[in-house]
DNA sequence: CTGAAAGCGCTAACAG
DNA sequence: CTGTTAGCGCTTTCAG
């Protein structure tokens, strides 16, 4: 049998080998270099490892732990991100054996967790807005939706408490979109005791405060001074140039890939939990002098 | 039989039923936000579509043709973007009675086509420059890495025909990504003929063109007007506000998929071949006069 | 060491 | 209308 041209059947080989050569990837939705900075580490690890990626949006649906365990029928293991699924779910795929890796996302039951430091650093940014002098700042976010805005949130109080400044009761609500961004910081500056500072939870919701500045005549950083975080490629990009936290990525999807390929291989049988590190990039937008864009 | 927690086995299924459920994209890479604009779509009418979505990325690699034939033997049908494979390989899966759109690529066989109209508006931009007063234009792209950049280079080249100027030779050669548009811009700006406007094939090479003025001290638009291509996000941000074209990313991918569910469906059988409107967004960059960006 | 046979879990065709 | 059986195309086991 030297049939040239034949071509192995996926779905019968699946069967035969209780193996389907494939991962999935699980995220809330793809708008923003965010979750497209993470899917390329994960494409990038998937085809390096020699499996197939499959990809669903949950996009805020009812249904979504319908979808991710049908999904999880077709795929070796499963990468999860952020609030996408119930974590009834998750303990489940896992009580069936599948393999699960948790992406910035609360750890549940056995499963590698991935997660990039943000506490500190949102501690550390707080502060230093605090340092220059502002004494009334907005955080714009929306804590509840996503683990990582939660841990921002968490050090823009401690650094209140740390600085001794009154504690911030509750945040403005926004979700991770330059609209909602503009909406929540128009709404803040409107206010009669409008901010000095906005802590935007990443850097779409920071161009949207960007928008509502000029909106209201307001000169950033004189006027206004705002944070974002993420530092996606336009931030060096913006006038002024915007400080925000710089967050790994390419490396966070790229980790959290390696990992559940080494569950699947068995090359690992004890759970990881991984922080990766964020870093603070200053530039104008928060007072600092202009400089030289890294 | 009426066990609680039954789960088919979609391998079994699969197998039996000779229906993957599922759907594969290929496309070169997803750095920026051209093909994540397109994949959003995709993503969003696969699930619509009640199919999983499999995405693999060729990354320039010479195997592409290899990967994406493995590919084919999990889906039940493909959406193939630009130069990401051999004409050879799509004529294949198409023998095989494979399903195949293509996508801002030349047609091949019955395969349906989806591309956006680059060639009209290349030439309207073009000449729209030439109505400022710019004699010298360079083009910043690489038409054979491209169909599209090879529209827009061909209506470029058109238009200088149309008002009587010199026929550009050649372009200068940068890939679609900000780090290379600011080198060829850096080149460019460096010989003794240096232009006066630069057409970037792409926003993220105008992008970097951006950065190369600055670095030479040149005003935009007065020293040097610069148009882009796509109207990104981050294009109303940049200062002065970038004129570019905008492409209607989404709609291009769920278009894409739905054309595809349709042939998997056997819902339509004739292949069509559609091509979608752009819209130039004329903003300050250009030269001309600064107004309320839309 | 080579070749036949028994599943893998499902669907579809077929009897009863 | 319900219950049984024969594949789907591969891998793996077991004889030969």
């Amino acid at each position: 049998m030297r049939l040239v041209g034949y071509r192995p059947n996926a779905a019968a080989r699946a069967l035969a080998m209780q193996h389907q050569g494939a991962i999935g990837l699980v995220f809330p939705h793809l708008s923003g270099p965010y979750y497209t900075g993470v899917l390329q580490g994960v494409e990038a690890q998937a085809t390096e490892g020699g499996a197939s990626l499959v990809i669903i949006g949950t996009h805020g649906r009812t249904q979504a732990d319908r979808l991710v365990r049908e999904l999880s029928g077709r795929v070796d293991g499963v990468i999860v991100m952020g609030r996408t699924v119930s974590d009834d779910l998750i303990a489940d795929l896992q009580r069936r054996g599948l393999p699960v890796v948790l992406l910035a996302r609360p750890s549940v039951g056995t499963a590698d967790v991935v997660r990039t430091e943000s506490r500190a650093s949102a501690e550390a940014l707080t502060s230093h807005l605090i340092g220059h002098g502002h004494y009334q700042i907005a955080f714009i976010g929306d804590p509840p939706s996503s683990p990582d805005a939660a841990e921002r949130w968490a050090g823009f109080v401690a650094a209140h408490r740390a600085e001794g400044l009154p504690v911030p009761i509750h945040p403005v609500v926004s979700a991770f979109r330059e609209v909602e961004g503009r909406a929540a910081a128009l709404t803040v500056l409107a206010s009669p005791s409008r901010p000095s500072a906005l802590f935007c939870a990443n850097d779409e919701i920071a161009m949207g405060a960007y928008t509502a500045a000029v909106e209201f005549g307001l000169a950033i950083p004189s006027d206004l001074a705002i944070t974002g975080w993420d530092d996606i490629a336009v931030a060096r990009f913006l006038a002024p140039g915007l400080t925000t936290v710089r967050q790994p990525l390419g490396q966070i999807g790229a980790l959290a890939a390696r990992l559940l390929l080494e569950r699947i291989n068995g090359t690992r049988r004890k759970s990881v939990s991984t922080v990766l590190p964020t870093e603070i990039m200053i530039r104008s937008s928060c007072g600092c002098a202009s400089q030289e864009d890294s």
